[in-house]
DNA sequence: GTGGCTGCAAACACTTTGCATTTTT
DNA sequence: AAAAATGCAAAGTGTTTGCAGCCAC
């Protein structure tokens, strides 16, 4: 888990340091082009949001945040999540019927390995999928923009636990 | 675009011919494992899902069986693409917040390109895309029993026609 | 006949919107 | 001060469910 966000990612954090590459810089700078205004729920939102997360969805966010004594009502979180998407903030992930989120921005391009069984999303990186994309793209006279590489299976853990007719842990 | 269909897939039809491998038959196998029984609602709504659609919605598919003068309430509908998303005759698409569908029986493994201009799908096959799934599950002990490649941009025609370049790299 | 269906309407779950008030530039 | 954002509650979507009567096996 931890070993994904191993490397240089020390966003946020209440170090008074540069600030000019935050996710909340960035979306400041969005705002700015559009012409609309960096408010305190914005700024709380996005601050929680790449202060750990990793996937999530707009009810979690919401309950999080609440929990953090950082309410933001859930409209102006839906609001904001639209907004950061379009900004490139966010990558929406559609596995299920609710709209889940992650990061887009400082992190890596990776795609993603779904277990039916226990529901947990594993990512993996593979510079293969980002070349078969462009060869397949410019086949078909496509220009791609993005890609979503979702392979769904069961994980190893389930597979070990779930196995039917099989001892566990017993060797 | 018709290759995709070239060989043996004579569904339906009025046709009193051999029925043994029609969505229908299989279905109705489906269904008996299980004690459950092929009604008529459920005859209908298969033949008319395999006689044409190629990706499809719930609501559309009440609306046209409905204007087709067939019509099955909603909720037998809903109850029927899920069971036949497990009998593996159907898969699910989601593109959007409303569940799409495609055939999944009688119908080779393909993946697909999502024109975000004119929000048309295309299809495309390639055995590279399975290979890189298998690679990847190999290497995280995931067992893989499906996967989705999905690639977003803008379709030959758009890029010709339209040039409202919409700016994804403002930040 | 029985257990599984169907249709309807009502319930749900997720997301969006109208509006009066507050905040940002 | 003007323009935009917030929060609330209310309205939308898309999908599921409870239930009385109906139908396939």
């Amino acid at each position: 888990m931890s070993n994904l966000h191993a490397a240089g990612h020390d966003l946020d954090a209440g170090s008074a340091a540069v600030d000019s590459d935050t996710p909340v810089e960035k979306f400041r700078e969005f705002l700015e082009i559009r012409g609309d205004k960096l408010t305190e729920p914005r700024r709380v939102v996005v601050r929680h949001i790449f202060h750990s997360h990793k996937h999530f969805d707009a009810d979690e966010l919401v309950r999080d945040l609440h929990d953090a004594g950082k309410a933001v009502s859930r409209s102006t979180v839906y609001r904001t999540l639209r907004l950061l998407v379009e900004a490139g903030l966010l990558r929406e992930l559609r596995l299920t019927n609710r709209t889940a989120f992650e990061h887009d921005y400082g992190y890596p391009q990776h795609d993603h390995l779904h277990c039916t069984s226990c529901n947990r999303i594993v990512e993996f990186r593979n510079e293969q999928v980002k070349e078969l994309r462009d060869a397949v793209s410019r086949a078909h006279g496509f220009r791609a923009s993005g890609h979503r590489f979702l392979i769904t299976g069961i994980c190893a853990s389930c597979s070990r636990s779930h196995t039917p007719r099989r001892r566990l842990d017993l060797i």
